[in-house]
DNA sequence: CTGAAAGCGCTAACAG
DNA sequence: CTGTTAGCGCTTTCAG
């Protein structure tokens, strides 16, 4: 479809005010009753009738009023995504997800980044409340985030959260289930020395769990670094660089994203050693970067998509049946093997 | 400031419907229209009833509804940005420019990515015009946003964009200049057979033009690759391939943007030539992938965040005066050097 | 500064 | 299916 076939305003009068319901209604010969019908897709609506309203719609370049319509309704057929941060990838795949169920369905959409909201110095949810939103999904971690038990709207939980509150409804990945792969992956490969590179936060802890899980289940030793530090590449530098110094011996570096993965390899090339030959690295998100050519890393993928479109599925739920019972679903993850595994040489 | 400071709700009375402006105006013991003319900050207000206003607003947790003042009011004081992709990092900059500038003056701004617009079939804009925004900022590239001689609303260009239109309000980083900053820092470095890894696009061409002057002012040659390519990574390796097959002997290689120089690097390491020993790279748009330590990447920033928020000043002037001579801002980048790019080895 | 009154464009309830 | 009738919560006159 060509942008122009798109009617962005019919009349070309320049003074002509944009249409309401009733030049619709004149136009096609009906009540506005029976706009209001067709324009909701009530089904005791004749064809004929639907049609001549849906032509006069198009013809006049109708658009009904948002404002007007959420004022009369006291609802706006929109939800609300807070997330932590534009720049976190995750986020763009579970709004995908999430509006692929959405949109259909006649919602609409608004994100709010609790970074740039913090610049603000507003709640981040003001926001979407004062534009009343019917629900609300929050995506991101527990600690940044607004306490939620107040909320008198519907709200579900997605991505990363503490488990324990059994309060909210969740959709999640299962973090310690991807790690546990990550650590499988590489004893399948023979490798008996594998570290982790650990950081804070919810995530980090999951996945460190799931790694011990792993190291365990294999009967082997866990090396584990940078366990209260940040999850950043620079982070990640320096528990590589830790590590290289300490056990000298290991083949194989688990780290909690791809990111912090990303300094390991930098630590790695400045001790001379080389990715996958001496030393094999798996990080963890599957970004793009872990994709690219360049880089080509092993990684676990979370489905975040489905994340995001479990959630709506979840959220419309919780709308329709504010009292039912709470749920709590977590998605499994995927290993992606590329190029920075690889047998160990040992 | 903690979140537990932050009113979610006053009244604890769950029956209790959102507080309105005549709540308000009851319990401070003044007109309703006096709260609404506090609501909007009007001068004309003495402080004693000002205060009590405000103190009632805060007590009942009042927040006005955006619904019904923008229906009374015929504005939403609301404006919408249109970007290509969530995923390209220019825009999370640009948003916080913008929004710099737009929060202090109360307005609210939304965000819609034409790529996932375009998987609902939708007019990417349909949604900002049944919200009715009062203004337009168009962050995506010409052939792929839609087309905008049409358009009744107030609107600004942000970003690359062809200039010779006259027609619209523009604010964009000067990307020719860029380039040539880009050149001028290889030539500094004594290299003499330079490269460049180009792509199709506005973006593209500007710098690929920059990359030209740049050498002719040098007195150098051009060799330039890619031209009617992708401007990928993948893209970016396969035109470094054919460079380094073609042209041995180049020393340095600016690429159209980091993604591609990334690509470039992957070229290299095949070929076993190391960076920046053997080869300088440069990349362009200073994403987090060139600040990362493992790639180190010399590029050119473009002050996305300046750009932001002189297209909000730009937006917000065209608002007020909608007849104003259209107005075109270029900003000047500037070369981010680091440890991809070294004297010529030759 | 106040109070009253009209109306923004739409939904929803009701009697035809 | 139609037409009428009320508002939704707020802004905006306008005369006090």
């Amino acid at each position: 479809m060509k942008w122009d076939d798109w009617p962005v305003k019919a009349s070309t009068d320049p003074g002509s005010a944009r249409p309401t319901i009733y030049d619709v209604a004149n136009r096609a010969g009906v009540s506005k009753s029976l706009v209001s019908l067709v324009l909701r897709g009530s089904p005791n609506v004749s064809g004929a009738r639907r049609k001549a309203v849906q032509t006069a719609i198009d013809e006049l370049g109708y658009r009904p009023s948002r404002a007007a319509s959420a004022l009369a309704a006291n609802k706006t057929r929109s939800i609300g995504l807070l997330i932590d941060d534009f720049n976190n990838p995750w986020f763009v795949e579970a709004l995908r997800g999430l509006r692929s169920v959405l949109d259909p369905a006649g919602w609409n959409v608004t994100v709010a980044d609790l970074q740039l909201e913090a610049l603000s110095g507003r709640n981040p949810l003001d926001g979407f409340l004062a534009m009343h939103v019917d629900g609300l999904i929050i995506a991101a971690e527990p600690h940044a985030a607004p306490p939620l038990r107040k909320l008198d709207v519907p709200f579900v939980v997605a991505g990363v959260r503490e488990l324990d509150a059994g309060t909210a409804d969740v959709v999640a990945s299962d973090e310690v289930q991807g790690a546990q792969l990550a650590v499988e992956h590489l004893v399948q490969l023979g490798h008996t020395r594998i570290a982790h590179l650990s950081g804070q936060g919810g995530s980090a802890k999951a996945r460190r769990n799931g790694y011990l899980r792993g190291i365990e289940a294999a009967g082997l030793q866990a090396f584990i670094t940078g366990e209260s530090g940040e999850t950043t590449e620079e982070a990640g530098y320096l528990a590589g660089r830790g590590l290289l110094e300490h056990h000298p011996g290991v083949t194989a570096v688990f780290a909690a994203n791809d990111t912090m993965a990303l300094g390991a390899l930098a630590a790695l090339k400045e001790q001379g050693l080389r990715t996958p030959e001496d030393v094999s690295v798996v990080g963890y998100d599957n970004t793009a970067l872990a994709e690219s050519r360049y880089l080509n890393l092993t990684s676990i993928d979370s489905h975040n998509a489905s994340i995001g479109a479990e959630a709506a599925h979840t959220l419309l739920g919780r709308i329709t049946e504010p009292k039912g019972p709470r749920r709590q679903l977590l998605l499994a993850p995927s290993l992606i093997a590329r190029g920075s595994t690889a047998p160990s040489p040992a």
